[in-house]
DNA sequence: TAAAAGCGTTACGAAACTGTCGCAAAAGGG
DNA sequence: CCCTTTTGCGACAGTTTCGTAACGCTTTTA
């Protein structure tokens, strides 16, 4: 019903390696997308938005160190963190993977405990919410491992899919979202409910935020979406 | 020299798996110690007396199952958690080898990460006192060592089911846990247990801790789970 | 070996939450 | 300033989730 697992794309191709990913990451509860095909990928990238690139360095077709620097050129997809792997070892391998712009780099043979530790460490980053961590903006306090939200020291109420909501939004303040990307974000990818219920939710949103006095902190933009702050 | 890392036997002839084995337990901090060989693993219990054995179904000369077998039935032994490994999916693999008294089983392909939690779980069981001897929450204090909970000095009787229940939430009170972590944690994986049992055991826990008074200690967070405070 | 305690499942009522609708209010555009 | 589009929100009915008592079964205890 609800989506709140992080989504990783798999670009790897030999298909042991692949599945080994996936039924690990899928076995700790992400979301997992692979494909063996560099163009594919990219394609993958802007259809499914992950929140984490898991990227193999030698691939056929088009090299990872490419994919990850086509990536990082462009401003929609330079936000999501690249996992680099690769058989290599090279000190300059290295060097030329976070040169391009890959965000960690794990060599082959790796530990799965590691590379996972790693997944989740560059998770931590973009999201905060999904992996347990205390969000503020504003005297609003979101502590997604208790499950708690607070502004100015004083408890709200929300309901599950309030709380998702505003993790959302605290996850980025500032950032406009549109009813289709909280549609996705917040219900699910493959569920189909009517835009407008994003409407009455904000409603029920705000209403809890504001339950003990102070601003709205939720901005409409007309024909856009919704923004915090 | 004190020992402080559990020391894990494995039993494991295929040497990329035990490899695969050897290099995650050690990475979790555990002491590892590796054989190919039943025979040899037989004397190794009785010389390094490991806190837990992962026990390759298949091997070569004495099988799995046969070991694990000896290995509870002698009384010095019996009390080390067993963990078997298997190629086999078969209903009947299963049943036999929790028969011959393993207490754990994980079929081949396993998530690394899930071995390891089971490792843990097992280990949890036999050690309680690994996380910390005595927690204490708001008056309530578990004492691992003497399994006795009270409350406001006074002593509540738990059911084992409520007392690892509890001794779960006082591990990091104000944690959420969704009832598949607890059904995890408290009751082991591998068994099929409703998901609604959780719910039970909560009202139970809630009946025992309350039982001279005082506020419900325990938090429902609809739609995720329950959390300690 | 009988009694007691503990366990997991089920059923059912209560409460909370959800999505949709309809209309009023607000925002833009010309 | 009026008309169109978009958003706010109360109301409501349907659905989901939760608490708990009851029951049969297994394990432990005396």
């Amino acid at each position: 019903m609800a989506k709140d697992h992080p989504t990783v794309l798999v670009v790897e191709d030999e298909p042991a390696q692949r599945d080994v990913l996936s039924y690990n990451l899928e076995a700790e509860g992400f979301e997992v997308v692979s494909t063996d095909d560099g163009e594919e990928a990219l394609l993958l990238v802007a259809e499914i938005v992950p929140d984490i690139i898991v990227l193999d360095w030698m691939l056929p077709g088009i090299s990872g160190i490419e994919i990850c620097r086509r990536l990082k050129t462009r401003t929609e997809t330079a936000g999501i963190p690249v996992l680099m792997l690769s058989a290599r070892s090279e000190e300059v391998d290295r060097v030329r993977g976070l040169e391009t712009g890959a965000d960690d780099y794990v060599v082959k043979p790796y530990s799965v405990m590691e590379l996972m530790a790693r997944v989740r460490n560059q998770l931590r980053r973009v999201r905060p919410a999904a992996t347990g961590q205390r969000l503020e903006y504003e005297g609003i306090i979101l502590d997604a491992e208790t499950h708690r939200v607070t502004r100015d020291e004083k408890p709200l109420k929300l309901g599950p899919t309030e709380f998702r909501l505003l993790s959302t939004f605290m996850e980025k303040p500032g950032r406009v979202w549109s009813r289709e990307q909280l549609l996705d974000r917040v219900w699910g990818r493959d569920i189909y409910v009517d835009s407008r219920t994003v409407d009455v939710h904000i409603g029920r949103l705000r209403k809890a935020l504001c339950a003990h006095g102070g601003d709205d902190p939720l901005r409409t933009v007309r024909g856009a979406g919704y923004a915090l702050g």
